[in-house]
Parts: structure tokens; sequence; C-alpha cells
DNA sequence: AAAATGTTTTTTTAGGATAAAAGACAATAC
DNA sequence: GTATTGTCTTTTATCCTAAAAAAACATTTT
């Protein structure tokens, strides 16, 4: 087979719902830049249209004919590309599923289950080996480390180091620093949460992964900036999938994190550790207990 | 094209080397084990040796012919796999060469220039991105970060923070760890090279190497042992190409190391934590001294 | 003349084809 | 009966190719 057409699929679909809006469509320009894709693709989305009856297509006249229903639109499994949907049946077999620690896997059976080539696939999982999750192994099979506790022990202990790390860097930063009108916008937008908290919590750990970025972000180094994309992607799903007392827990961590910016704030060393350590300590234990039940 | 046959022309010039001192061969399951390939491959061997008229092969009878010359043998560069190679070249334009930091490249382009498939540098280069150097860009197009005097300390200050934890774990290992055992080894090791440091001192980065893994180890945190693969094959490349004072500095080196396995033995959190960063101080100085002069 | 459309060329991407290598099983020799 | 060889099947690594998407160029419309 050839590349996937979700570029494709997914602007026509955006250009759909743009058509609900208007009673014909602009330029073939004005419509790139709306879309966001090139002139070749937003031609070929005006072909499909015209050819589905839902607009008349001449030159620069685009009619529509009629509002476009349900059964138009491309299926929400269709528009997305090999690459989101390889990370998300991954992901979820790797912590939803929890796959045993200790299993291999060939590429070509694991690509053939997905449903994608093994190329994508492969590519993948290299990306992902270096999550420590996942290992490569002599003729071309990986193995399963498992999400166990000893992988959230040792993801923590660094997560752990880097943070402290990087909120007293923070405290280091001139008066005159970005990251300080960052983060009182965050502050801001902290006390919002704690409000709203019941109804919003699903969004916290948004906010939460933007809040400890800019952390880390102070340490200038971009092993550590880096490593925060290991715990963003583990938090993500992990939590998507593990939602049981997210609405206590969000609530604690708003109110963590609240002590922890007044810490900054104060550019007190002392504090910031203490702050910092709190959080984390708080942050580890609740990953420990979400665990999958099947491991030790 | 399809897959190369370096297993092949690397076994077979192990082979002729192998019957250089006998005059007929063995099984071929014992050729198996001492080429450590298939017998798929060995029988490959056997008949291009036939062929080449190097031996006669009826069944179980491989007797040797004439004396394989230097003809006979498969050259060097065509017995390396595309992954050796492109390491190689690509090691050697970024540190040999010194690429200048934010130099933008495709793809194909690099792949031509190296002489091996798109798929095989692709391969490389996801799995190369996480040593910090190089960056995706949208489009197919990879960004190369230079190795400046930035990285040099991003990178160091982590394997600063990385091998003291590290050695402090060692300090608080059972007294029947097998890690002491290999300690007192590599301490005789040491001693070996202090003595015959002159002749041998390009060996050591080898030594070196295992030497900071054994500490590194010691953390039983697979992220700390994984991020010595970066440091490892920053310092094999880069020393590789700048011998100058290799001889001095690894003198140095050596004793240096000598007071590192001093300290561990004495179980001495104080002085591990001295000699350790004295160790790694006078690395990081090495290894800014000898950046490229290009770069800031 | 400026902007839009029509057409052609280039680049990217995902998957597959193919030879290499490994492995499995059957047949044979010692 | 065990070890070795002969033959066949499966798996892997690499490169190639088709389609998608972008980009460039030419033409037309307002």
């Amino acid at each position: 087979m050839s590349k996937t057409s979700t570029v494709f699929k997914q602007a026509y679909n955006r250009c759909l719902a743009l058509l609900a809006a208007r009673d014909c469509l602009p330029s073939e320009p004005e419509l790139c830049l709306a879309l966001g894709v090139s002139r070749t693709t937003v031609r070929t989305i005006l072909a499909h249209m015209a050819e589905s009856g839902i607009i008349r297509w001449d030159k620069r006249s685009k009619v529509r004919l009629r509002e476009p229903g349900a059964g138009d639109f491309f299926p929400a499994g269709e528009t997305d590309s090999p690459a989101e949907i390889i990370e998300r049946s991954f992901m979820r077999l790797l912590l939803a599923q929890g796959v045993e620690p200790g299993t291999h896997i060939t590429e070509v059976e694991l690509a053939r289950e997905i449903g994608v080539g093994t190329g994508s696939l492969r590519e993948f999982l290299i990306r992902f080996s270096r999550f420590g999750l996942i290992e490569k192994r002599p003729n071309g099979r990986w193995m399963f480390k498992g999400f166990t506790r000893d992988f959230a022990l040792e993801l923590t202990e660094i997560r752990e180091m880097f943070e402290l790390r990087s909120a007293l860097a923070f405290v280091e930063l001139g008066e005159a620093s970005p990251a300080w009108v960052a983060l009182d916008a965050m502050e801001t937008e902290h006390v919002g949460f704690a409000d709203a908290i019941a109804l919003r919590y699903v969004d916290f750990s948004e906010l939460d992964e933007r809040f400890h970025r800019l952390i880390h972000n102070a340490s200038r180094n971009r092993f550590i900036v880096d490593f925060y994309d290991v715990i963003a992607m583990i938090f993500h799903y992990h939590y998507q999938w593990n939602k049981a007392d997210g609405r206590e827990r969000n609530a604690v961590a708003v109110n963590e994190h609240l002590a922890y910016i007044d810490a900054l704030k104060s550019r007190d060393r002392a504090r910031v550790t203490t702050a910092c350590q709190a959080h984390l300590k708080s942050a580890r234990a609740t990953l420990l207990r979400s665990l999958p039940r099947t491991v030790v």
C-alpha cells in the first residue's frame, strides 16, 4: 500500500464543518490557510465535495448545494495518522492491558495486530525505546519490560532529581525573565481550577504538564527538558485509563502546585525544596497506587 | 536492493583466517559455533570457497586446496553493515568535521552522501536524536544542533549528577555483591595500564567505559545506565579523532581512577564524593578543551 | 496588475518486495 | 544411535515504489 490520506480526510472533515456556517467557500489559497494544508489537498477536497453533491464547483464559485450530514464526514478511525494509531494502541497494550514483564514480540506480529505497516511501527518502537519500557533484542525482537513498580520508582527517582534542580534554577532566574510572568499566569489558572475543579478535572493534566515543563525549562539543560517527555507521556496515558479518584487527586495537586508556586515566588531555596519534594512525593505515591494490579 | 550480506562477508573473512592455520575445516555445526552464524551462512561460505578453488568440499570433507591469499578476502568496506557505516560517517561529520549549529539537512540528501538507504539512515537518526545533538523538523528535515560548548556542559552536568549518585549507591552495595569483585579486577587492570600506558594508551578508552559503566550499574536505575550510552558514544568518537594529548590525559585518568577505586573500597561517602567529583571535573575540562575550534 | 485557477514537478510517506540469514525437519553417514 | 548433511520454511533487513501531499510554474479571470 502507499501513504495514507489522513491529511486529506482530516482537512475534509474540517472543511465540512466550515461549510456548515456559510453557503459558499472562499478561494483556494484562503482555504489553504484556513485548513493548514497545501492547495493540492484543497483541490482534492473540493473535487470530492463536488462529487458527493455537497457543493457545485466551477472555477471560483464553490456554492453549497446541501447541508452536510453526519454521513458525509469521514469516520473518526480513518482520520488518525498511523503514528497516532500506533501510539494509542501501544500505550493501551502497555498501560491499560498491562503486558507481563518479559514478554517478547516481533515487529511484524505487532504491526499486523495494530493494523499498520512494519515501517511505521518500527519507527515508533525505536523512538519509544528511550522510555525504558521496551528493549531491542537481537533478531529484530522487542521485549516488554512491563510497567512495573521498579519502572515507576526509577522514573520518579530521576524526576525528583531533575525537578528539584530545575526548581532551584528557577529561583535564580533574573527578575526580567518571562518565566516569572508565565508563573503568575499559571497561578491564576490554578486558582480558577480550584473553584471549578469538580467540573473540569480532566483538563487538569494539561495544566499540570505545562506547569512542570515551565519549571524544567529553567534548568536550561536539554536532557532534563527532554526527560520530561517521558514523564508527560506516561502520566498522560496512565491517568487517562485510571480515572478512579481523579477528582480528589487533582484537588490535592492543585493545592500543592499553589504552595509550590508560592515558594518559587518567595525565592527561598529551602521553601522551594520543601514544596517541590512534597508535591513530587505525593505524585509518586499516586503513581505507585495506580499501578496495574497484575504486577508486584 | 535487498538485505546486505555483511554477515556472510564478515564470517567468510573470519573463516579464511581460520583456514590459514589448518588444512581442512571442521563440521558445519562446529563452524557455526566458531563463526557465530547460522548453518545456512556456513554452507554459503563453504560453497563460495569451493567455487573459488580454496577448498574441495564434498559432504564432510572440506580439504584445503591452496593457501588463501590477500585477494580472497572481502575488502574492509564491504564487510561493514549499513548501521556501522552510518554511525561512523555521521559521527565524523558531527565531531571531526564540526557541523555548524543550526544546519538543516534532509534524510534523502544525507543518505545519498553516505551511500545507504533512507530507511537505515532514518532509523539511525531517530535513535540518535535522544543524544540531543539533532532534532526532527517537519517535512523529514533534521537540524544539527552542533557539538557546542553548551552541549558539552549540559551533558557533563547530567553525568556528574548521575555518577555521583551511582558512586554513593555503589558504597551501599552488600559485601556479597559481584560488583566488588569486578572492582578489584579493574584495579588490577588499571595498575597494568599505569605501567604500560605509553604503549597501549589507545585501549584505555575501552577500560574507561567499562569502569564507569560498573559504577553506573550500581544505581540500579535504567535511565542512569542508559544515559551512559550517550556519554560513551560521544567520548568514544570524540577521542578517536582528537588524540592530541591522549597519552598524558590517560595517564592522569588512570591515576584518578585508582584514587576513585580506593575511595569506593573505603566505603567512605565523603572520600567517594571527593574522588568522583575530582575525576569528573578533570574529564569535563578535557572535553571542553578539545571542542571544535569553530564553535564558541 | 493582482489574484485565482489550472497543470506539472518534486518530495514525503507508508508499505511491500526481495535477498540474506536463521531455523526446522528429514535424510544420511559414521 | 548420534552426529552430520541436505532440503525446505520462516523471519529479517534493506531498498524500492505507489500514492499523497507539497511546491513550483503557467494560465486565466476579474
